[in-house]
RNA sequence: GGCGCAUUCGUCUAGGGGUCCAGGACGCCGCCCUCUCACGGCGGUAACACGGGUUCAAAUCCCGUAUGCGCUACCA
């Protein structure tokens, strides 16, 4: 027995075929919801049964993919359960023992015609308007006939059986209460007899999910737009099993700015994608949990635990949604924005790694906080992670020629020479300003020596020693830049900015 | 084609008969803050798909049309 015994059980259940898409991510992300909220279940079940497309490999990504966003299980194929196995694949046994018991109970019937022949007499009935419909030849099949065929070894697949004439035991219509859609009817005309098993002994989606679904205890099921008309068939296979059915909820899609069906031409569309373009994993749970549902006061930030508290599908919205990379983006900024930079460095490591600005196998504690300081610095410029490296970049790369191309017009002039000639002394005598008492000294200074106002002032300093006209305060520049020539493992020479200011004049004497 | 679902600013949405000549957020524009760029603050732009009903009153209820999407597979 499960150690909870909250009745309220939920599944994400993703196909393995590659990395988890956004839309994988929001269902899984509204039934784990769902569950927190609740303090019910949550169970992730793979449904592995197309084995063309389905791989362990893929398997493995999802899996940590749904961990990246935040997501744990209760249940699941790398931690098993009361109900093992969560792989369909290894249940084909589970969907075999139930297949047959609905052929005993006349609900389904084995079926011979090939895949060819099918196509083929599908194509004949086209044009002549009918639904496309399987023709019941083998449903009329004699039983004697049935047995034979069977006993011959002919491969067949099992069909399940529409029950469409009065007298059949079982309604072929139904409706069902959906809890973002609410009445959801289908007339019995629209269905044709469709395969559970096919001819190759693997379940087909809409019988092993009614299996699973049911065998795993699973209260509520919640997932994408694109299975709701299958509801249908999946109903009837509950009645003809005599069990009852869970509660469902269809989950709009997620689309593209063209409104169609969000895919791969859309551009980005896998978490780990996202993740690798600076994105941090709770905003994208953020974004994701907000498309489509509203807390009751409609906020926009919020950390997970909100979404938890306030989560109900009550305010999930029916409508189809456009994935919004601006606000996505917008959104990422937010979160950078409250998060530590001490937390922010440990996914930013790596980055600064691979751009050559540490030096040293180990990074030692006092350019870890140099490396803090300089996030602190940048940190509300920046909306993505890999920014950072942008925007620190000045710190590490300086190149007097370049610089002064650029800005010729700016640090070309009689003033900025003097500017920069009283500046290079005051360095030199005084060193780097590293305080705030320090860096107001050197200015009023300047000021004084240079007679200039202070708007006149900044600019070609701020040029002349980052090679940029927009950046952190020019007091933290310094101060950052005279620290970390001091720090070993850091790629900066000594007294960088003395040089930056020094190798400027030079360039302007050629 | 048939069936199903959906339709409020460009986008995400609030709203569920009167409080809505429709509120919030992103984006965009302007102003303020400011040594710069950002952040932040303030303001502006912009929507009830269309047509019929029902009602004293409709974004809200009903019907139809249009559009979009999904399903109609031995994919999920």
């Amino acid at each position: 027995m499960p150690a909870n015994h909250n009745p309220i059980r939920v599944r994400f259940a993703p196909s393995p075929t590659g990395h988890l898409h956004v839309g994988g991510a929001r269902t899984a992300i509204f039934n784990w919801l769902f569950a927190r909220h609740h303090g019910g279940s949550f169970i992730l079940r793979v449904e592995d049964t197309d084995q063309e497309r389905s791989t362990r490999e893929s398997e493995g990504m999802v899996l940590s993919d749904l961990r990246w966003l935040g997501l744990d299980w209760d249940e699941g194929p790398d931690i098993g359960g009361p109900w093992a196995p969560y792989r369909q694949s290894e249940r084909r046994e589970t969907y075999g023992g139930i297949a047959k018991a609905l052929v005993s109970s006349g609900n389904a019937y084995p079926c011979f015609c090939t895949e060819e022949e099918l196509d083929e007499r599908r194509s004949a009935t086209e044009h002549e308007g009918v639904a496309p419909h399987y023709d019941l030849r083998c449903y009329r099949l004699a039983a004697d006939d049935v047995a034979a065929r069977i006993e011959s070894g002919d491969a067949h697949a099992i069909r399940f059986h529409v029950p469409k004439e009065s007298g059949e035991s079982l309604d072929g219509d139904v409706t069902i209460d959906d809890l973002i859609r609410g009445k959801v009817t289908w007339k019995k005309e629209t269905l044709g007899d469709f395969i559970l098993v096919r001819s190759d002994g693997m379940p087909t989606y809409n019988f092993s999910v009614v299996v699973d679904d049911h065998l795993m205890a699973i209260s509520h099921v919640i997932r994408a737009e694109e299975h709701l008309t299958n509801t249908h068939r999946q109903v009837l296979i509950y009645r003809a099993m005599g069990w009852e059915t869970p509660h469902f909820a269809h989950v709009s899609l997620i689309l593209g700015e063209d409104r169609s069906k969000l895919s791969k031409r859309h551009g980005a569309t896998s978490v780990a994608a996202y993740a690798e373009s600076g994105f941090l994993p709770g905003a994208m749970f953020n974004y994701l949990s907000r498309l489509g549902w509203t807390s009751a006061e409609e906020r926009e930030f919020f950390p997970i635990d909100y979404a938890v508290k306030h989560f109900s599908l009550d305010r999930v919205n029916a409508a189809p949604a456009v994935f919004d990379q601006n606000k996505l983006t917008w959104l990422n900024g937010q979160h950078i924005h409250q998060t530590a930079a001490s937390a922010l460095y440990e996914g930013l490591e790596a980055r600064f790694r691979n751009a050559g600005w540490i030096t040293s196998p180990v990074v030692s504690a006092d350019a870890r906080r140099w490396f803090e300081e300089a996030i602190e610095a940048v940190k509300k410029k920046v909306q993505r992670l890999d920014e950072f490296v942008d925007a620190m970049r000045f710190l590490f790369e300086f190149d007097p020629a370049q610089v002064l191309e650029a800005n010729r017009t700016l640090l070309a002039n009689r003033d900025t020479t003097s500017l920069l000639k009283d500046l290079v002394s005051e360095l030199c005598e005084t060193g780097a300003p590293s305080s705030v008492a320090e860096y107001k000294a050197l200015t009023e200074q300047l000021k004084s020596a240079s007679g200039l106002k202070a708007k006149e002032l900044f600019m070609p300093i701020r040029i002349a020693l980052t090679g940029a006209d927009h950046g952190p305060d020019l007091q933290r520049i310094f101060a950052l830049l005279e620290k970390g020539s001091s720090i070993e493992g850091l790629a900066l020479p000594v007294e960088p900015a003395l040089r930056r200011i020094e190798g400027v004049l030079n360039e302007l004497r050629r």
